[in-house]
DNA sequence: GCCTGGATTATC
DNA sequence: ATAATCCAGGCA
């Protein structure tokens, strides 16, 4: 496995996202296959923590892309999110949930579903705010071909009006360990990767 | 400073 | 349907 440049992430969240569907997310020993996540994107997009420009929360997201974004959401659950874009544009990606690589059928529980999830499985907290994936003990490394990749709505983001609707949330299609299924999207033409 | 409301999840 | 649990961000 070899850990995803900076590069990568320097592009836009949405086309960022759909390249990290079977990914891998390395933390020391703890690996999670990327089935699931979601872009959000700049201070236009409603439905983003950018939506009040930088602020001493958010400010990662304003900077190049390749850092961590760890937030705690409800008090409760903390959320991992990748910067993404150019320095200045306040995007990032969430994983909403990632796969034990060596359970094929998504059933092991321990893994669970959902965002507060991933960060319980490889070991994250708010510390890993800001860590820079491009050294260090965390990072993305690409795992295998790329899979067949579905789009659709966002989730938990009906405060968002109209941005609520856009179809900014990937996943790996019909793979069991997705957050939220049955789930219903359209296929999303597999890209090269960069 | 005070107040509101979550990019959620497990359980009733 | 609702509790749990905390803090960021807006506004005064």
């Amino acid at each position: 496995m070899t850990r995803l440049p900076q590069a990568f992430f320097a592009r836009d969240a949405a086309i960022v996202a759909h390249d990290l569907i079977g990914c891998a997310l390395v933390h020391r020993k703890r690996v999670g296959i990327i089935v699931e996540c979601e872009a959000y994107e700049g201070p236009t997009d409603k439905a983003s923590h950018a939506r009040f420009g930088p602020t001493k929360r958010t400010s990662v997201m304003f900077g190049p892309g390749g850092v961590s974004y760890v937030y705690l959401c409800y008090g409760i659950h903390e959320m991992y999110n990748i910067d993404t874009g150019a320095d200045g544009d306040g995007q990032a990606v969430l994983i909403r949930a990632v796969a034990h690589p060596d359970d094929d059928d998504g059933s092991d529980p321990a893994w669970g579903r959902g965002p507060g999830k991933v960060t319980k499985a490889l070991g994250l907290d708010r510390r890993h705010d800001r860590r820079d994936l491009a050294r260090g003990a965390l990072y993305v490394a690409a795992h295998a071909t790329p899979p067949a990749v579905n789009v659709g709505p966002r989730i938990g983001v009906a405060y968002a009006g109209d941005d609520a609707a856009r179809p900014l949330r990937f996943w790996w299609r019909d793979h069991p360990a997705v957050s939220r299924g049955p789930v219903a999207g359209r296929t999303v033409p597999t890209r090269r990767r960069r």
